[in-house]
Formats: structure tokens, sequence, C-alpha cells
DNA sequence: ACAGAAACAGAACGTTTGTTCTGCTACAAC
DNA sequence: GTTGTAGCAGAACAAACGTTCTGTTTCTGT
């Protein structure tokens, strides 16, 4: 008998994450989710307890909607260092293809700005983090067993290193290095890592 | 005639430089301010025409109070991939001697938060990062001459790799490593520079 | 066509924000 | 000690915030 709904929980999260991807949480405010998602105050709040619910609702979606989608290929058995590769220019590619750009990563972005005062963002961004570090840590170890010598280097600490340079990239794409240069800076990163491991 | 200040214009910088960094722009209240700078109200705004010109102030002064005698050797002429070492592990050490643990890079934090939407922040992030660059393109440079071999590699394009690493550092610094792993990703990282640029 | 359930738009709520104002107080000069 | 300047603490301000509420509209089931 009621009224049919003009969203979706899915829709309206999906385009909150957007606006919290560019905004970040503090530089969004309720109107501007009214505005953005096309959805009144009341379709919110009948969906979300409230604008810190739909946040973490917006992470969720990040996580499985545009980190999973990017990163599968790279937690794949087959998965090595140009898997990587691709990995990294294909998000780079897709901020220009969605509409984003200078946007970065939106866990990337939520680690400066929130993660450090909410203990339930936090464990989420830090699960992000370990994610990143054991699908590079495959990536590295299929590597390895490709080349013929043997493999003296601390694989799991190269993980790290290559998690804090992710990092660094997605940070740094906010609006301080064109996509040239990101590329780059890519390329010659993984060419060093090759180095390393082959050594 | 009149009573003497409790403090200068320094000193409240200082206060509020500290307050920003570890809580970020928007996570610090004028009220959080006059708390934890223990100055009036009326005292901020004689210094200052508002919060975010005190922002700007404080900004300016980790340029100078915490960038600068930390960069200064990685600066100068006889600098090498050591002395960036170093420079790392001053950074790391000093976030926990001045007592601003998982607190990053003030510029790291402002990166994300703010600066997109404000273009005076922008460009004041925007000449750090040029700075770190031309400071890591020095050392590089100078390692590269001290070495016998002839040098091949892009070291601008390097310098580039370096602060991208260093950026992702201090937002990693924030919470989601201990200075153990942190100070490891800097040895592995300069490591594999060190045999990039004498290949 | 009718009834009613629920989504809609937007007003209204109490807080909190950044900023300004007011009265009191402390201290150097005389 | 008296005086006067300018500091101080906190009240007061409008605007913006997240949240709640109210009245209207719309569409399904009968």
């Amino acid at each position: 008998m009621p009224r049919l709904r003009s969203h979706t929980k899915e829709s309206l999260a999906e385009s909150a994450m957007r606006r919290f991807w560019s905004h970040g949480f503090e530089g969004t405010s309720m109107d501007d989710l009214v505005k953005s998602t096309g959805v009144s105050r009341h379709g919110i709040y009948r969906d979300f307890a409230g604008k810190r619910e739909l946040f973490l609702a917006a992470l969720d979606r990040y996580k499985h909607h545009v980190v999973t989608p990017a990163f599968a290929q790279v937690e794949a058995d087959d998965a090595d260092l140009d898997t990587v590769a691709a990995f990294f220019e294909y998000q780079i590619d897709q901020a220009v293809a969605i509409d984003l750009p200078r946007s970065g990563c939106l866990f990337a972005n939520t680690m400066t700005e929130i993660a450090p005062h909410d203990s339930a963002v936090h464990e989420c961004v830090q699960a992000h983090h370990d994610r990143l570090r054991a699908g590079f840590l495959n990536a590295l170890q299929n590597n390895a067993c490709k080349s013929d010598g043997p493999v003296s280097a601390d694989l799991a600490a190269l993980a790290q290193v290559m998690v804090v340079f992710a990092q660094g990239l997605w940070t740094t794409s906010r609006g301080y290095a064109d996509d040239m240069t990101l590329r780059r800076s890519v390329t010659d990163f993984l060419d060093m890592l090759r180095v390393r491991i082959t050594l």
C-alpha cells in the first residue's frame, strides 16, 4: 500500500561513499548528504542510525565495491609484481573513470582524519592494512618462486614497505601529482622491488 | 602600564600547532584551543584573525621549527642516503620525544583533510612537497657521485618516489605501525634505493 | 474510487561551532 | 597608593551542525 521508495539502502550508501571519499567525514554535513544523495533526511535516518553509521556503511561499501574488485587479482594464486603494477594503474585510471579525481583512497583519507579518534573506524582501516600487506606478500612470494636464484630477502618486511608506499601514493594522488607522475613512481618503485627480491 | 601578557604570539602558535598536529583542523575547536593553549579567546583573537589564520601560523611554525631542523642536513652539500635515513629515524624518535606519538606529520595530515578545499593551505603543502623532493634529489645526486660506476638512473624520478614513500611513512605512523616496523621499512626502502642508483 | 501506510519535503529542535562583547583584574608608571 | 591601560575570564552572539518532528503526497491493495 505504501508509496515506493526512491532509493535503496545500497544506492544511498553508494552516493554517501562518493561524497565522504572526496570531502571527508567532517567536511560532509548532513545537508550536503541530502543534496548529493538526493535522499531526504527522513530517508537517511530510516536506513542508518546516524551520520557515523552511514560513514561506516560507506567504508564497508568502499571495501567491497572499490577495493575488492581492484585487489582481487593481487590476492589470486598467480599474482606477481606485474599484477600489483596493474592494480595501482587501475586505481589511478579508475579515479578519473568514476569522476572522482584528486580523491585518493577513502581508507587513506580516513586514516589521518577520524580513525585516530574512533576505535571502530581504526580497526576497519587496520584490517584494510593487513589485507593489503597479505596481498602484497602473496604477490612477492609468487614472484620470488618464478625467479631462478635463491631468495634471501625478507618478503614480509618488503610487503610492509609496499603498504607504506601504497599509502603514500594515494595520499599524493589527492592533488599533489598528476597521473603521469604517479604512474612513473609506481613503475620505478616496482622496478626497485624486482631487483631487490632477485638479488 | 598595562598588565603583562601571559603568552607570546610564538608560544600560542606552538601550543596550537601541537593540538592541530594530533587532532587535525576540524577536530580542534576554539574551546579545545583555549584549554590546550591556556590562552583566552580574547588573547587568541588578539594575535590571530581567526581559527584559519592560527592554523596557517601553526603550519608555518611546523615548517620552521620541526621540518627545517630535521631536514637541514638532507639539504646540505654533503648529504647522502645515510643522511636521509638519519632524517627519517630522527622524525620517528622525535614524535616520542616531544610527547606526540601517533601524530604523524602535520603536513601529511593536512594533505588529506583540508588542503584539497583550501587553496592557501594547498599551496603551502605543495611547497613542502617540492622542498622534500629537492632535498631528496640533492642526497641522491651526492650519493651517486660517491659511487664508482656510471649512474643511469633518473634521479629526479627516484626523488619523487622518495617523497611518496615519506608521505606513506608519516601516514602509517599515525597509529598503524609501531616504531620498530617503521624503522625497518625505512631501512629496507633505502637499501632498495642504494641498489637502484649503483646499478 | 477509496483508504491507509509509509516515504517525502522541510520546519524545528537542542548543541556546538567560530566569533564578539562586557566587566573585572593585574600591573607598570607616577 | 593611586591611576590607567590592556590583559584576562567568561557570557553572549549568530550560524551551522546532527537529529527529530510534522504535515503532505504518493502509490498499493481492495
